[in-house]
RNA sequence: GGUCCGGUAGUUCAGUUGGUUAGAAUGCCAGCCUGUCACGCUGGAGGUCGUCGGUUCGAGCCCGAUCCGGAUCGCCA
């Protein structure tokens, strides 16, 4: 073992302001150059990388020394800082270098089975198995960081407007709405589940009922459902719930803290107030409930230019209750070949949609997929609706609403995508609003909540909980950055009648009723004040102002696609003796328990 | 659960119509080298081509099964 060199700077920090100063540095060596007589070395730390020298005017056994070190070394040295003579111009520290007379080794290394450099290109699964190495990286590090910048800023903002933080159980009651649970045995309750909360939801209310005014926490929460590049397993949540407030109240204490978000992490002005979209102007113009308005291509209605053609498809969906709607890919129509737009068609396929109809405008002539079914007038009538102009390309889908909404929402996105539109540096916050209250499902002919059963509907609309539920617009809000959903929230219901009749519309009886809420409908019957709240994706939040593309770039230990803690091979079967213990038998190969 | 893509050296990849001893780059090891910063030069080691089976005189390549990974739809506050 040897002594500890007491660390006087950083690697990354050192600079001019260092000149002819002897420093201590501890880190990792990144790199070794032996030019023979002289030896330099990359040492790294979390702050960055800084050059060290060993020349032939220190002792012939620590220039040996220096001639061990290899990658991943850990050493302390102990040197004088010297302006280069040659300056690294792509280095932070790229003026100084620090000729060493002092080299303890602390710790050698094996040759690291990825390489710890931030442009690498290596398989993601290496990279989650050896975690702790991909986190040495100077872009991993400073992704952790900026993490803890946001949570941070989250903190003061919040507790500057009079929240507090309070810690949520995260062993709670399963609820078979939503999302599947994660379960956990209960030992001293033989036979008996708790769940990891899926968000801290009913918890927070109950704080308003307890006269918490204002609570936030930064919360973990636990979903058992697939995986994508922004959704893991276990995720966290900047969560609030604030009393005797409405929907403007919300949005409006929301705005000011994204504006000093942005504005202390990113140094970016964003302009208040943000824009709102209703939901129903949202789908129809972006076919999103999460519209990225970085670019245009908006959806137009077709539904009365057609309504006379011969074309079968379009009268079809017409007939059937459906739209015909398209977009206008401004200035594509020479940058997408035949065999372009077939796969464009295979992949909203995924989305239900039997097929797409392109028309390309030319300087003299429109070529189009149907050219045979319009007249050139009725094409231009058309391609008006689009204000198309030569070199645009028009696609359109006819189909149920939301297959309709579903496709071109995707092809809008996925084609800005392809011609670069999507510009990373800009920010488009946006708010949408008046959610419908309930959801109509075509297989079990019932409504469900869109957001959750305590939402409450506008005021105007209640009437319409009987006639037409359909209709109800909800008090709930999305706030969404670069088509990408933040998070989201709702004014919930606190008035116990209109909740009995918010049951009723789900078709739960007072006995599902009493089971799974009972306990809140009870907390409701002592006095409870008006509110709602938000609760952020604090990984995506991160994500997207980091200019990454997965959340898994700005968690420490992500999981991976099947859900498995690459490091430490979590989950994993457990023996028998645990599991009776816990009551558990389970049904699975008896091979596979060790 | 469905669809698509992939699995060849430590790593990233190439591998033609099925044909000799499976290649490159990088990394690693050794030697030389005093201003490198992707250091350079010389040499070397490194492979159960995911696994199992089949077709064939012969399989990295063709077929089947299976495992693993990723993207995506379903699913998901």
């Amino acid at each position: 073992m040897a002594n500890l060199m007491k660390r006087t700077h950083m690697c990354g920090v050192l600079s001019m302001n260092q000149i002819e100063e002897t420093v201590v540095l501890n880190g990792w060596i990144q790199k070794r150059r032996n030019l023979g007589g002289l030896i330099f070395c990359d040492l790294r730390d979390r702050t960055g990388i800084a050059q060290i020298v060993f020349d032939d005017t220190i002792p012939q056994e620590l220039f040996k020394k220096a001639d061990s070190l290899r990658g991943e070394y850990v050493v302390g040295i102990k040197g004088v800082v010297k302006e280069r003579q040659s300056k690294n111009k792509e280095l932070a520290t790229g003026d100084i270098e620090v000729f060493v007379n002092e080299l303890v080794i602390y710790s050698e290394a094996d040759t690291p089975p990825i390489y710890i450099k931030d442009d690498d290109d290596v398989n993601e699964n290496l990279r989650l198995k050896y975690r702790y190495l991909d986190l040495r990286k100077t872009k991993m590090q400073r992704n952790l960081t900026f993490r803890h910048q946001i949570a941070k800023a989250a903190r003061d903002y919040f507790d500057g407007e009079g929240f507090t933080e309070v810690e949520t159980p995260i062993l709670c009651k399963p609820t078979p709405e939503g999302a599947r649970d994660y379960l956990v045995p209960s030992r001293v309750n033989p036979g008996e589940f708790y769940a990891l909360p899926q968000s801290p939801q009913l918890f927070k209310q109950l704080l308003m009922v307890s006269g918490t005014d204002r609570y936030y926490q930064i919360a973990k929460c636990f979903r058992d459902e697939d995986l994508r590049a922004d959704r893991q397993p276990e995720f966290t949540q900047i969560d609030l719930e604030m009393s005797f407030v409405d929907v403007d109240d919300v949005i409006e204490i929301q705005e000011r803290f994204l504006e000093k978000l942005f504005k202390d992490v990113m140094n970016v002005e964003i302009q208040l107030p943000l824009p709102r979209f209703p939901y129903q102007e949202a789908m129809e113009r972006f076919g999103s409930d999460k519209p990225d308005t970085r670019f245009g291509f908006e959806l137009k209605l077709l539904n009365e230019t057609i309504k006379d053609s011969e074309f079968p498809v379009f009268q079809n969906a017409l007939a059937a209750g459906g739209d015909v709607r398209g977009i206008n890919i401004n200035g594509a129509a020479d940058k997408f070949s035949r065999k372009d737009i077939d796969k464009l068609q295979d992949a909203i396929k995924h989305y239900g949609a039997k097929g797409m109809v392109w028309i390309k405008i030319g300087e003299t002539e429109t070529t189009s997929s149907v050219n045979k079914f319009f007249t050139p007038d009725k094409m231009k009538e058309i391609t008006d609706v689009f204000e198309g102009k030569p070199g645009d390309l028009i696609l359109i889908v006819a189909d149920k609403k939301k297959v309709v909404f579903d496709s071109l929402g995707f092809l809008r996105r996925d084609l800005a995508g392809k011609l670069g539109l999507l510009d990373d540096s800009q920010y488009n916050l946006l708010w949408v609003v008046d959610f419908p209250l309930f959801e109509y499902d075509d297989e079990t002919g019932e409504y469900f909540a869109m957001h959750h059963p305590f939402t409450s509907p506008r005021l105007e609309d209640v009437p319409k909980l009987d006639t037409a539920p359909a209709q109800v617009r909800a008090n709930a809000y999305d706030i969404v950055l670069n088509g990408v959903e933040l998070g989201g929230g709702s004014i919930r219901i606190h008035d116990g009648k209109l909740q009995k009749k918010m049951f009723e519309v789900l078709g739960l009886s007072d006995e599902t009723v009493q089971s799974k809420f009972g306990f809140l409908l009870e907390a409701f019957r002592y006095g409870t004040p008006p509110h709602g709240g938000l609760a952020y994706g604090l990984d995506r939040l991160v994500m997207l102002l980091a200019g990454e593309h997965s959340i898994r770039e700005v968690m420490a230990f992500p999981k991976n696609q099947a859900a498995v803690d690459m490091v430490s091979e979590a989950p994993t079967v457990v023996p028998v003796e645990q599991l009776e213990e816990l009551w558990i038998k389970t049904v699975i190969d008896e091979n596979k328990i060790v």
